[in-house]
DNA sequence: GCATGGTCAATGATATATCATATAGATGTA
DNA sequence: TACATCTATATGATATATCATTGACCATGC
């Protein structure tokens, strides 16, 4: 049946390209997952999301979050400060240490989407996000 | 740029199907997980795989197979027969509690499907399905 | 001020992902 | 037959996914 071929279909494409990407990133050298990668990004952008605001832009639960974080902050690449009006919470920053691997990972990364999205026009690029995301917003409504 | 926002779409609308599949299951009152259920078909259909074929059918490492089907066989959904002419496999059958399951799971992962790909038409799956595995290959290739 | 309810982060339990390795059995070859 | 090699499975280590819960803290109403 199509739906089901197309799940299929959609499982892996996600698997090999994750595959694909830590590897070369492991190949680079560079001591760092795809996940905590991420996680490192969206500190750099915005330093004062709560652990669940990030969870919700990485499609994560707090709870990995929460572990990927301590995993950054024990490997250097997140430094955490107090933050005085809320006790809480810290302010995560991302180390130099961290802006270093972001910048070692950056190329790698561009290379693995580049890779994947071989033969692959600017068109369908398109078509291809409007329909993941009417899935997405399919799986997400609350209805029924 | 639109390749990361493709993969961030990607990664969203896999995991939002996965979270409302299992909560759909778990609300159904069946007690197996989306992973299990998948090995458990790949089994029910041709149950004459290694742990290797299997794992490549579901896009997954051998040892996450391994362990999925440890906690099929304690849960008395699959059954293990030695194989006479090869002393380290053994011949994986599902049992009368797992075709219950299977068949329990069968009308709830139907309506998951539909209800992920509302609004999209036939033509709509052709298209992601050829883009989603022309990524895949991409990925697979060994080149570079 | 203080109780109540809400928010934030941490963690236990269980399942999965992945690599590397261990162990046993199978197989081919000298 | 003896040995080397290959194959199948199991498992240790580490990372992630998810739910549920805990504990600390905050904010509001009273």
């Amino acid at each position: 049946m199509l739906s089901s071929i197309l799940f299929y279909s959609l499982d892996k494409a996600i698997r090999q390209y994750r595959r694909m990407a830590q590897t070369n990133i492991d190949r680079a050298g560079i001591a760092i997952t795809i996940d905590q990668w991420l996680v490192l990004c969206v500190i750099q952008e915005i330093d004062d999301l709560t652990q669940t605001d990030i969870a919700e832009r990485v499609f994560k639960d707090q709870a990995s979050v929460a572990r990927i974080i301590r995993l950054l902050l024990e490997r250097g690449l997140l430094r955490a400060e107090p933050l005085p009006h809320d006790g809480r919470r810290t302010q995560l920053r991302v180390t130099e240490q961290g802006l270093h691997t972001l910048q070692a990972v950056e190329p790698v990364v561009l290379s693995n989407r580049a890779k994947a999205l071989q033969g692959l026009s600017e068109n369908d690029l398109n078509t291809l996000r409007f329909l993941l995301d009417q899935i997405a917003v399919n799986c997400t409504s609350s209805a029924e």
